[in-house]
DNA sequence: GAGTGGTCTAGACCACTTC
DNA sequence: AAGTGGTCTAGACCACTCT
């Protein structure tokens, strides 16, 4: 492990046990420069880790803080996995993760798609219509856009499981980053025939825009998620 | 304006501009530390806060790539600014923001807002119940807290405009940090009459602590938004 | 004025990709 | 083998806070 990862790792246990409590100050850079035998850069970095994830605050002059965090919070912040597939989000505690195909073809890209995905004109995609399950709950409605060409050998079997997986373990590509929006909307009569649920009860719609580590596109994706299925997390640091 | 600042500006507006276009690749970091005459600390500094604002992506042994984004979505990114309040939020493009004070009490913090807000029992909060207005339409419906011993002196008036612009300015408090929760419900008959929608329409929930750049809480928040005013965006890095 | 974290350097060495 | 970005160093100097 790096370095500067094991400070961050120390340090970062050290709060979640209590051997940093809130709102404690931790000892300066400089003395923890000597106590990981390392310069201030990585020291720096470990810490500037922290901050981004929510867990300490700096201040110039003055020393490196634990945020007023409660025990709750603590735990949430340190649970937060990001960038996984739905597969992999839910399937940690034991759940049964299913997927019904309602639709599998390739068409041309419409406008929109062919604009997410900055495709070219013409450009061929897959398009998948799913309904994932959650210990046989129908849960979310998953609409998905991917260039053929980016995913050669896509079969239904994979659909039936986790695209996600085949992309990592066959196809050897690694998923960088997602651009996401959500927003909230009615259900209409098919929304709410699939995930069971009145016509008109709320959704949650999540848009995603996916990026390979190419820096290319390999998914647009809109799902509509069951009221009381749905949560979303984040941390806003200046 | 610092060095790293310079050229993580310079260019993400080559970037905007089109100067380096989607799927290019960028100068070897090493060219890149002559053209800005620095070195190369500085120069990955500048490059991995666009890898963290969503606009490049780097490979080890390849090269720096900008993502195949499209138009919309770098004009997406460009304009997403971060931890501001509601009126901070939408006063800028010319719209009128107002609000009507529904209830502003000081009481003794319940056992929920004890522990968000990570306070000692007996400790006395803020409540403060508004509905925030859009060029006068209801928009968002904001139950607060905030413990009355790091707000002294607020007072009606600064609920009638911004909080954060009085603890901006008159209390000298900056806002380090916002962890924040999305979720999704009905809205129950007192929301429904506020936000001026029927009773079980959907409404977005958003929950937020609220951080000082001491570490120190300041406001735990729950909003109710209208779903067709309600938008949340966030870039997932791996 | 003393001490904190922030920026920046010039260079060494490492891990990975590509040829 | 050559070239990329990643890690790390030892130290200089700067900006800010507190006394």
């Amino acid at each position: 492990m790096k370095k500067y990862e094991e400070i961050y790792t120390d340090i970062k246990n050290k709060i979640i046990n209590g051997d940093y409590s809130a709102t404690a100050q931790l000892p300066f850079e400089k003395d923890l420069c000597e106590a990981y035998t390392t310069s201030k850069m990585t020291v720096k970095r470990a810490l500037d880790l922290l901050v981004d994830e929510g867990l300490i605050i700096k201040r110039r002059g003055s020393g490196t803080f634990v945020k007023d965090l409660s025990q709750k919070e603590i735990n949430r912040i340190t649970q937060l996995n990001q960038l996984n597939g739905f597969t992999a989000t839910y399937d940690k505690d034991g759940n049964k993760v299913t997927s019904k195909i309602l639709d599998f073809d390739v068409i041309q890209a419409d406008d929109i798609v062919m604009d997410k995905l900055n495709l070219k004109p013409g450009s061929f995609v897959y398009t998948i219509y799913r309904l994932r399950y959650i210990n046989d709950k129908p849960v979310v409605l998953e609409k998905t856009a991917m260039p053929i060409e980016r995913v050669p050998g896509l079969e239904q079997t994979h659909l039936e499981n986790s695209i996600y997986h085949y992309l990592k373990e066959d196809l050897d590509l690694t998923i960088q980053s997602a651009h996401r929006q959500y927003t909230v909307k009615k259900a209409d009569e098919d929304e709410a025939l699939q995930l069971d649920i009145e016509k008109d009860d709320p959704v949650a719609v999540t848009e995603q825009i996916t990026y390979l580590d190419t820096g290319e596109t390999i998914e647009y994706g809109i799902t509509k998620s069951r009221a009381d299925m749905f949560i979303a997390e984040t941390i806003v640091t200046k």
